[in-house]
DNA sequence: CATCATGGTGTATATGATACACTACTAATT
DNA sequence: AATTAGTAGTGTATCATATACACCATGATG
């Protein structure tokens, strides 16, 4: 499954269904695994061949194996979720929701979401996990932006930037962006840690 | 994986492998999902089957999927660990061994342990997840211990039992431990938030 | 040149985390 | 009966972190 932030949404990607069960229905993008193909390749692979998204942030999130989720038989899914920034398309079947907004899923794909969403904003703040959502330079309150969006809560600019720059988590470039009827804005790298 | 806490010490079960491959090697008691079977139900199957472990803590930890992990194939490995109170006994091939001191294991069970130590180490404070390892009741000393035995620092006595009863995770049960050359310690309970 | 929209900054307060030492009580020993 | 040993239980001062809050500067636009 992947998230991505756009206009003060976190946004999900769905795919709508063909086949039954659940034809019609949106639900999560999936495949089964490959012969001899790591679990996190089945991810990426999905993601590539359904939406064209390529080298994004990927992360376990957990086995759902409830015996009944899938009518067709007891079906394990490992599910992972990926990071992308917004610059991506809808592609064929797929189709981008904000969280707040998603349309009735098919399987048990409700709760898949449910907790990855929950992951998402528990990780947030310890983690470089937000960077994912943002191109490789951003500004400050591009940054925070994503940040409200996933954890749809307004935070204070000032205790925000405060944080952001003690934590050491963010370079400046020395560059800046203009555009806008504003003061350029300084843009910001990531800077991983250790 | 099943842990508990004894004598100052965070345990690990495993239990010694009799075929191949890796026979003669300490590995994760596992066993093969049943057809209509819920995964949980395996991992709690498992523990009963080979330790006569039950009624305790289970949490996913994450599933294994190197395609080399097993040399008889791909396979998968959902891994869950288990919390268990110290009033256990060795059964069979199953021995705790600290975590500290773990013998050579097979497969990438090294990995998984690790991943579980470093959660069970994350969740402590956050969540309650530490109460497993006690008995019903227990004394705050009995509480500090096992925490200092999983994180492996020790902790201040006064700011832990303040840390404790200020957020209202456990209530005295009126009852007293006696025993020993000191003065009898107030049993707790733990308290389930909400 | 006026207007608009965002960039960028500091301080005071409250809250939570840490460091630290002694007396009281019971059991066991002499 | 007296002594020893070992843990129970408690408070305060300090430091670090989190929160609440408002204005001026700048560049683009018309």
């Amino acid at each position: 499954m992947a998230f991505r932030v756009l206009e003060a949404a976190l946004e999900l990607l769905l795919i709508e269904r063909r086949e039954p069960p659940f034809a019609g229905n949106w639900t999560l993008p999936g495949a089964f695994v490959h012969e001899k193909e790591p679990l996190e390749a089945t991810a990426a692979r999905v993601l590539g061949e359904k939406a064209h998204l390529e080298g994004i942030y990927l992360e376990q999130l957990a086995t759902f194996g409830a015996p009944d989720r899938d009518p067709r038989g007891h079906v394990l899914s490992v599910a992972y979720f990926a990071i992308v920034n917004a610059a991506t398309v809808d592609e064929g079947s797929a189709h981008w929701f904000p969280v707040d907004a998603l349309p009735k899923t098919g399987f048990d794909h409700d709760d898949i979401i449910a907790t990855a969403v929950q992951r998402l904003r528990g990780k947030l703040t310890y983690t470089d996990l937000g960077f994912a959502f943002l191109p490789d330079t951003f500004t400050l309150t591009e940054l925070q932006q994503a940040w409200q969006a996933i954890l749809g809560t307004p935070l204070d600019k000032r205790n925000f930037r405060k944080s952001i720059l003690s934590q050491q988590r963010v370079v400046a470039t020395g560059q800046k962006s203009s555009g806008g009827a504003h003061p350029p804005a300084m843009r910001y790298r990531w800077q991983p840690k250790d």
